[in-house]
DNA sequence: TCTCAGTTTAGAATAATTCTAAAGTATTGA
DNA sequence: TCAATACTTTAGAATTATTCTAAACTGAGA
């Protein structure tokens, strides 16, 4: 828990108990998927819980300084990835579930180039699954 | 315009006036990304105009008869694209545009197998773009 | 033409997310 | 240690794409 107050103070972010208690949570060492939603529920059983306003806040500055991945796979819901290493996903429309395809398991073997004047910022594949 | 008429029938949908209009619009022979808004408000210039809720229901409806593409890629806008041929897309995040990539530009040379109980339904590249 | 299932529509409802502005808190420098 | 200040949190309102509802309308077959 010390580690991920350095974790955030290394990213010029104050720790504060809601930001603590929510890398706690999220960099457990095993990779998850949330949405603000989702963890907004996980955390409202803690003691002392946070609003869904600073979950929202949070999961973007955790974003933005690229401590968690966001997928945007889905029109009503946003997705936040916790495994920031280069990896896809196979999502299943109908359960709207998300999971982690290994790397070695995908090889792209051509790609474009990005058009004039643009510049390739993250290559996202995604598997969508039916049953 | 005959053509939409045939096209409408041969999918067992009726081809009332508010569908050939969108269709004509759609299948014109020229490939286009469209969302319900933009295309509501192109076909609002017409004389007789379609309303939100027909553009809508419309869009979805080609999209089950798979004469349309959806593609989820952004949060808060759902994209509909008349190339319903094997493709991929780069995305401007900061512009929310969609480019076509030609097919023949990407090349997936290994793909993972489906979780068990599952098949692979679509397989969807999409090249995020920055400045 | 008549009938009926299929279609359109305006407007209300929904739901994830963002915004606002006020109250709270970590940090810095004295 | 303390005050000042900039950063955070928060409840609730606002936003917005989309879906829903129920009533009016229309195309197709008899």
């Amino acid at each position: 828990m010390q580690i991920i107050k350095e974790i955030l103070r290394a990213n010029d972010l104050r720790p504060t108990k809601q930001r603590v208690l929510i890398g706690n949570f999220l960099f457990d060492g095993v990779d998850k998927h949330v949405t603000a939603e989702s963890l907004f529920k996980k955390l409202s059983n803690e003691q002392r819980g946070v609003s869904l306003a600073t979950v929202y806040n949070t999961l973007h500055e955790f974003c933005k300084k690229e401590l968690l991945n966001k997928i945007t796979i889905d029109t009503d819901k946003v997705y936040f990835d916790t495994n920031i290493s280069l990896h896809h996903h196979f999502f299943s429309d109908k359960e709207k579930i998300l999971l982690d395809i290994k790397s070695q398991d995908v090889k792209i073997s051509s790609m474009p180039n990005a058009p004039k004047g643009k510049k390739i910022k993250k290559v996202e594949l995604i598997i969508h699954l039916e049953d």
